[in-house]
RNA sequence: GCCGGCGUAGCUCAGUCGGCAGAGCGGGGGAUUUGUAAUCCCCAGGUCGCGGGUUCAAGUCCCGCCGCCGGCUCCA
């Protein structure tokens, strides 16, 4: 049999490969763990030539596993404690099967389809369809105390590994047709694991606690609906969300958060320092500015008008309106239509409003003729854009079919690409950081299905976006395929006083519209 | 759009089996003067989101519409 070597603290021993985790603790003659943290010993390797980050906080990185799960590899192992941050993680994991275990007691184990249930920032959630079932935010209470009495039988938590034949096998009898598609997709050579606590077994790749005992404070928040892998075309299911902490004090402090949060949360502030409203009868997500908002808005407005101007924007107005082939020519009509307004038609024209400002911009830009000295032209407006939202994620004054954004359009060389688009973001980041957002995401939005352009222009175009980012320091994530039909962007989310991210700034790169405009 | 919840006085909400619209806070008036938002008394009269329908009678039941809110992968 192959031998792996572990350590642990500062001692090291041989295992035989695949040993579970939890024999490797009581061989170091460790207690009380709940969990590991594991990092294979080739990854260290790798990062001892990089400086020493190999610094708890990003141990994290390496993986968290159970004390189930056999070891395949060396690896440095470390002990995951009840209180801990990580053993938050397998907590709320095994909360989330808890939940799924008191549905299928409550409700009959086939009757019950689970999907999906992982954990959360702050908890975990299970999706499910209940047969003949809708369940009710009253029916919370009763699902809790079934959680808890699970709880307290304190149920041994298997880890079992079973053949793609066996668990289809499996979860066909159980009905569990949600999870027969997951398996489906579970790749090739990948082990198919099940855990099992009491009578109930569910698919699942872990971490577990050791047993249903081990959990900490729970409390389950609130049901929502959501579509089966997120997509409109698939069931919608029903998802219980709960939250857990290890102790009541810091259940108790977050939920006492979630309060305040409740107080500033803008809608409410909006009412109340009637800054803005939104009427039955003028639509959804059109907001009212009332005078005190106003007074406000243009404050904001007016700093921001100044900010450009220092930076060499010149200013611009345009209309709200625009006939059809302007849409045509810019690519709207083709590739945005489903957020337009519907047409208008009037003179035997058809007219749109704007969903963006670029072809109002662009147009001023061709309204006289150009010499390459005079770029960059840097053009901004405060532009009054409208746009088709599906009605139910409109919110307050962050999700809106109507709004104004401080909208530029810089034209430059291609030389001057790289420059600009560094300006263009260090000037966003600036302007956050003076309203206090200094916590944001940075992704690059890769090129949509539906959109122009050849496949080179467009790497050319990402790679400079890339560059820009990381020119600046900033981490960032790639959201594949979610670009413009234009051209990518970066797109900038800041994180709201409930944790929510919301994008704000986006820097977009088009290189197709300059084709356009000979 | 879809699932679920909600829409009653300025705000937060109560209104059970359908039968003449209520409370607290705020606001207005008065009293008191003692202590940091919350002392006492009085008053306020709101198309019960909108439009239909059922009924002798609807905030309460049915249908349609409008709007708001929680969510719609943080992957087994």
């Amino acid at each position: 049999m192959e031998k792996i070597k572990v350590i642990v603290g500062d001692k090291s021993e041989q295992f035989e490969r695949g040993t579970p985790i939890g024999e490797i603790f009581k061989k170091f003659d460790i207690k009380g763990a709940i969990g590991a943290l594991v990092k294979p010993l080739e990854e260290i390797k790798k990062e001892e030539h990089k400086e020493e980050l190999l610094k708890d906080s990003k141990a994290t990185d390496s993986g968290i596993f159970d004390l189930h799960t056999p070891l395949e590899f060396s690896a440095e192992v470390k002990p995951i404690y009840k209180g801990s941050k990580e053993g938050l993680e397998i907590m709320r994991h095994t909360l989330a099967h808890i939940l799924a275990q008191a549905l299928s007691e409550l409700y009959g184990r086939t009757n019950v389809h689970l999907g999906i249930g992982p954990t959360t920032e702050n908890g975990f959630f299970y999706d499910v369809e209940i047969e003949g079932v809708h369940l009710k935010e009253e029916d919370l209470p009763k699902i809790e105390e079934k959680m808890k009495e699970i709880v307290k039988r304190d149920l041994p938590i298997e880890r079992i590994e079973l053949s793609r034949e066996e668990a289809k096998k499996l979860f066909s009898e159980l009905g569990e047709k949600y999870k027969l598609q997951i398996i489906d997709r579970i790749p090739e050579g990948e082990k198919i694991t099940v855990y099992k606590q009491g009578d109930f077994i569910d698919l699942c790749k872990g971490p577990h606690l050791p047993s249903t005992g081990k959990v900490g404070e729970f409390k389950l928040s609130h049901i929502a609906g959501a579509y089966w892998l997120g997509r409109s075309d698939q069931p919608m299911l029903q998802r219980i969300y709960g939250v857990a902490f290890w102790t009541k004090k810091d259940l108790k402090n977050y939920l006492n958060f979630l309060e305040e949060v409740k107080k500033r949360d803008h809608r409410k502030l909006g009412r109340e320092l009637e800054f803005f409203t939104i009427d039955n009868n003028i639509g959804a997500g059109l907001i009212l500015w009332l005078p005190r908002g106003a007074l406000y808005r243009k404050l904001l407005e007016d700093f921001l008008r100044e900010e450009h101007y220092k930076r060499g924007y010149q200013f611009v107005y345009t209309p709200h309106v625009g006939k059809s082939v302007l849409w045509e020519t810019s690519g709207h009509l083709e590739f945005y239509k489903e957020n337009m307004f519907p047409p208008m038609e009037m003179d035997n024209e058809t007219y749109f409003v704007k969903p963006m400002n670029c072809p109002f911009h662009i147009a001023i830009y061709k309204s006289k003729v150009r010499s390459y000295r005079e770029l960059p032209l840097r053009f901004f407006e405060l532009g009054t854009v409208y746009r088709y939202e599906l009605s139910g994620v409109l919110h307050g004054l962050l999700r809106v079919r109507g709004f104004t954004q401080d909208d530029a359009h810089i034209i430059c060389t291609e030389e001057q690409v790289e420059g600009e688009i560094k300006k263009a973001l260090k000037f966003a980041l600036d302007i956050l950081k003076v309203f206090g957002f200094n916590e944001y995401k940075v992704y690059i939005s890769t090129r949509p299905e539906k959109s122009v352009g050849d496949d080179h222009r467009w790497e050319v175009a990402t790679n400079a976006l890339i560059k820009a980012v990381t020119d600046l320091g900033l981490d960032y994530d790639i959201d594949e395929g979610g670009g413009a039909f234009y051209g990518p962007k970066i797109d900038i989310k800041v994180k709201d006083a409930i944790g929510r991210f919301w994008q704000l700034s986006t820097i977009q790169f088009d290189f197709n519209s300059p084709k356009g405009l000979t």
